[in-house]
DNA sequence: CAAATATGTATCTTTTATTATTGCATATCA
DNA sequence: TGATATGCAATAATAAAAGATACATATTTG
């Protein structure tokens, strides 16, 4: 598993702040939220910084610190967690600095770079029509449909 | 550059395809369209197999053998390219095996499966309305908006 | 027929993005 | 003051993908 799991990472703590906010639990350590996600405190922490800067949640340090969300769950969008996760990181990444020979080889790598582009804007579209309340709200239901 | 770049590198070998067919060259070899796209042989080959079982190229094999499309360019969308290239393999994929302790992580493996089903099916939507003649003619109009 | 040269394919090595680990400074609360 | 949290830097381990190599097989040409 070398495969990129920062963003389905970065969502499932977002939902399980989502969860402990609304079962009123004030905050969550950075080794609870590791344990959730079957990886380490440092990744959990790394995770963090990101989306404390884009205000998405907020720490406390110090003994009894920990993370809660920064909004209400029906402010945040997916969009908005993983923009702040991946930064500006394409999805698509073209092969680069191809020698320029014919009519394709000059021109694919801006070619690809705008297909990538739309790429990329249509799967923020996507992502930025969900909020973590609903997201949290489809988790019920698939959790409701569980044999 | 150790990032996944089948599916630019293919593209730009069907077009790469499309571009001496509509120049009259009867086919490309391995070596040439490897040349193309700054790559060795075995691994343009390697992609040709999926193209080939998708009856998107042809090849021939012996001396003065090689490669040229197997329909027309206009008969060909970049979502068929994608397909054949990339197989089912997912442009997202989630942790897995996640141990199940709350609603969250009993259920974020589904719900995240989900999401990532909705985005492959946006791209492969946004992609299979160009066809391999539309994007050799976009690369004809960035060739002519180079200085 | 033989030489040249192409594809088809299996195997092994190299590269590198990403995750995991470790260590420690700093902050906070009881 | 001790326990325990975050913040952060540095290093190691992992694995997906590309590259390299070797060779069997097919096809054309002289």
């Amino acid at each position: 598993m070398m495969i990129d799991v920062r963003f389905p990472t970065a969502l499932q703590m977002m939902l399980s702040l989502a969860l402990a906010q609304a079962e009123g639990v004030e905050r969550l350590s950075s080794a609870e939220l590791a344990e959730g996600v079957d990886s380490n405190p440092t990744f959990v922490r790394r995770l963090l910084v990101p989306l404390m800067q884009a205000g998405l949640v907020r720490s406390t340090m110090g003994r009894d610190g920990g993370v809660s969300l920064g909004v209400d769950a029906a402010a945040i969008t997916l969009g908005e967690i993983y923009k702040a996760t991946l930064g500006d990181k394409k999805l698509w990444t073209g092969r680069s600095d191809i020698p320029h020979r014919c009519l394709v080889s000059c021109n694919v790598e801006r070619f690809f770079g705008d297909l990538a582009d739309e790429v990329d804007e249509s799967v923020l579209r996507l992502l930025s029509k969900r909020t973590l309340a609903d997201a949290l709200l489809e988790l019920r239901t698939l959790d409701a449909e569980r044999v």
